[in-house]
DNA sequence: AAGACACGCAACCGCAAACAA
DNA sequence: ATTGTTTGCGGTTGCGTGTCT
């Protein structure tokens, strides 16, 4: 489901001319976020585009803004949206309307981007079909206000809802993935560390990140959110909270 | 088995607001 | 007050994957 890195440019494995220095676009790389990841974790971030700057990552610093809020921050939550979530997303829109940032707000752990493209992909479609299918019973043309669209979505959001235990959540940074399935705390992620757990996030293909967070409190820090770690073991990794601010 | 189509998601783009110099 | 920079937001697109025919 999730698009393999096409990592964007060809320069990536340094080629050193000024090829090497244009922005890098396109999907992240394993590398990238793990560069991303560790910048941000252990010195915050002061601008987006001194945190690429300093991470060398050859982003923008709204690319990194992106990818660290979309996908890399640990408060994220992993699991489908569920059934009484999609009821919020349903009954903030039609009250506010597209103001995803303010939806997501109410709901922690969800993103902007991911309530967009849930309403886009999923819930308007379904609500134009019940429009369209009220319309022809000679009903109102308004959409279906949201208490009736509960009916519906239940209907149809069933199998959504019961997320089953997953070790490592299908979104899950790949590097972070990599530490907790047994790769750097063995030594690194040399040789065949699969991904396999992840099936579903990015691949990288062929050029495995390092992954070499040399400090084990990583893995601790990586996972605190899936694992149910207490919050006070990040007191203990020096910085960790920067990034919080 | 293969092609067409639909779906879901990551990421880009353009714009506007906020802020700093 | 003006100009430049950064950040945040919503709309949109591109593409991998799953499903259907």
């Amino acid at each position: 489901m999730v698009r393999k890195p096409s990592h964007g440019d060809t320069t990536s494995a340094g080629n050193g001319g000024t090829e090497a220095m244009k922005e890098r676009k396109g999907l992240w790389s394993p590398e990238e976020d793990e560069r991303l990841f560790i910048q941000i974790t252990y010195h915050g971030v002061s601008t987006w585009s001194s945190v690429a700057q300093l991470a060398r990552l050859r982003r923008s610093g709204k690319s990194c803004r992106l990818r660290w809020m979309n996908y890399l921050r640990p408060d994220l939550k992993k699991e489908p949206i569920s059934k009484r979530e999609e009821e919020i997303i349903i009954s903030l829109q039609q009250s506010i309307g597209n103001r995803w940032s303010t939806i997501a707000a109410t709901m922690p752990g969800r993103t902007d981007n991911e309530i967009k493209n849930y309403w886009n992909s999923r819930i308007r479609k379904r609500l134009n079909a019940a429009a369209k299918a009220g319309r022809d019973d000679g009903a109102s043309t308004k959409p279906a206000p949201a208490s009736e669209e509960k009916l519906e979505v239940e209907a149809t959001n069933n199998a959504d809802t019961e997320a089953g235990p997953v070790p490592i959540p299908e979104r899950f940074p790949v590097f972070a993935c990599q530490l907790i399935d047994g790769g750097i705390a063995g030594g690194g992620g040399s040789g065949e560390n699969t991904p396999s757990t992840t099936s579903s996030t990015q691949q990288n293909s062929g050029e495995e990140s390092e992954a070499s967070v040399g400090d084990s409190n990583m893995i601790h820090f990586i996972s605190f959110d899936d694992l149910d770690y207490p919050a006070d073991l990040l007191m203990d990794l020096p910085g960790a909270m920067d990034a919080w601010e």
